[in-house]
DNA sequence: TCTGGGGTCCTAGGACCC
DNA sequence: TCTGGGGTCCTAGGACCC
């Protein structure tokens, strides 16, 4: 238990319970020790459970299930809706106390994060330390949370897994036979249904199979991902903490599920206009651009479809995205009644790294310059940027 | 009365180039 | 006359996570 008896690194899973029910029960005292769920509007068919407090989980009530049906199971069961300005405040919060112990914090989510407190903490027992976290993350915030103690990632996130509400779990390489390899696969960070089923057919129901299957067998099967998750369940994982990665967004998108089945052109539209809108301003306020717009749309049999294209130049402004995307609805559109409409930025990259990458502005003038601009578009318009970007002769200048 | 909204990473096929 | 091989880019879909 000594810092000093581990050997490399030494990685803290911080994971909040019941997240989004715990902020509200700080708010609001009322709904401390009942059954809670935070969930969208019932009557609005977007009523699905988000996050269930320890008590309405009891009677059943679980993260997906349907407003009516976690009612069902619990009559007394309280709700509210869920509200994101609150969750950002606490963790904020969180991440702040945390950073106090380590500046290797990487947070994955709005509710958990890692923490590399090798260097921070060699003289200190480790237990002492988590206890020290969790009992602060209480008292001064309020908000219960779980630690997994582990030599890696993976393995602290499979700890933190092991003990809720609030618990501290060590996991050691040494542990692993007791601890982990009984688990069912399933229980695997990574492992999710498609991939039990299959590993199922190949006799691995457990971790400790999973661990002992042959390298080639899964590298067959799952490709990459197959030597990842064996090495994982033999306790490998060279994963550092990235203290940057949550800054560095790849994708930024809106969607929304309609409140009935859509079939008109029109309403489709409105509603990609408003994406479009609260898109721009998420964009404004990350500082990101995008070169690749996507949507989405879901019919009503729940097929979804994704279109996207490629632009010559990134955008960030409303009437931009609104432009891409009703074309990519225009054209792809099959005119089949629509339960869901989303739009999202690919390819997004910051503001300020935007400017000169390229010299997009500079190239944008010259187009105007040249009188071609009109051309250009139109056939952006009829044949996508590949065919413009080739046959541009500025790209290639300099 | 079914099943949200925000993401990441990987794979595979086709176009295109040399 | 019946068809190479390597590489990149783009697009779409799938699996997974919280």
């Amino acid at each position: 238990m000594e810092g000093k008896s581990w050997n490399g690194k030494i990685v803290f899973h911080v994971d909040m319970n019941s997240f989004y029910a715990s902020v509200e029960q700080t708010y609001d005292p009322s709904l401390r020790g009942r059954p809670l769920a935070i969930a969208g509007n019932p009557r609005e068919r977007r009523g699905i459970v988000v996050t269930a407090s320890y008590e309405a989980r009891k009677y059943g009530v679980k993260t997906t299930m349907p407003v009516w049906e976690a009612l069902k199971k619990c009559p007394d069961l309280l709700l509210r809706k869920p509200d994101f300005k609150k969750y950002r405040k606490a963790s904020a919060g969180i991440f702040e106390l945390l950073q106090e112990y380590t500046d290797i914090v990487e947070p994955v989510s709005i509710d958990e994060g890692y923490m590399d407190v090798t260097e921070a903490f060699q003289k200190r027992d480790v237990v002492e330390l988590a206890v020290e976290i969790q009992n602060r993350l209480q008292r001064e915030l309020g908000l219960p949370a779980s630690i997994g103690i582990a030599p890696c990632r993976f393995l602290a996130k499979m700890a933190s897994d092991m003990k809720k509400p609030l618990g501290i779990t060590i996991l050691r390489k040494r542990d692993l036979p007791q601890k982990l390899w009984p688990l069912p696969v399933e229980e695997m960070h990574g492992v999710g249904n498609k991939t039990a089923e299959k590993m199922k057919r190949m006799q691995i129901t457990t971790i400790g199979e999973l661990a002992s299957a042959s390298r080639e067998s899964l590298k067959d099967r799952f490709g990459v991902n197959g030597v990842k998750l064996h090495e994982r369940a033999n306790g490998i994982d060279p994963r550092d903490i990235d203290p940057e990665a949550a800054n560095e967004v790849k994708s930024v998108g809106k969607s929304t599920t309609t409140a009935y089945d859509v079939t008109q052109r029109q309403v489709l539209l409105d509603i990609l206009k408003d994406l479009s809108s609260k898109m721009a301003e998420r964009m404004k306020r990350k500082q990101v651009c995008s070169s690749n717009i996507q949507i989405t749309i879901r019919y009503n049999n729940r097929t979804t479809i994704t279109r996207s294209r490629k632009l010559l130049n990134p955008l960030w402004n409303e009437e931009d995205i609104y432009h891409e995307a009703a074309a990519l609805l225009d054209k792809y559109w099959d005119h089949h009644p629509v339960r869901l409409l989303g739009i999202t930025g690919l390819d997004v990259v910051g503001l300020d790294h935007a400017y000169k990458q390229l010299d997009l502005f500079t190239y944008e003038q010259e187009i105007q310059k040249d009188k071609l601009y009109h051309t250009m578009a139109g056939l952006e318009e009829k044949y996508g940027s590949r065919v413009i970007s080739k046959g541009f002769p500025y790209r290639h200048k300099k």
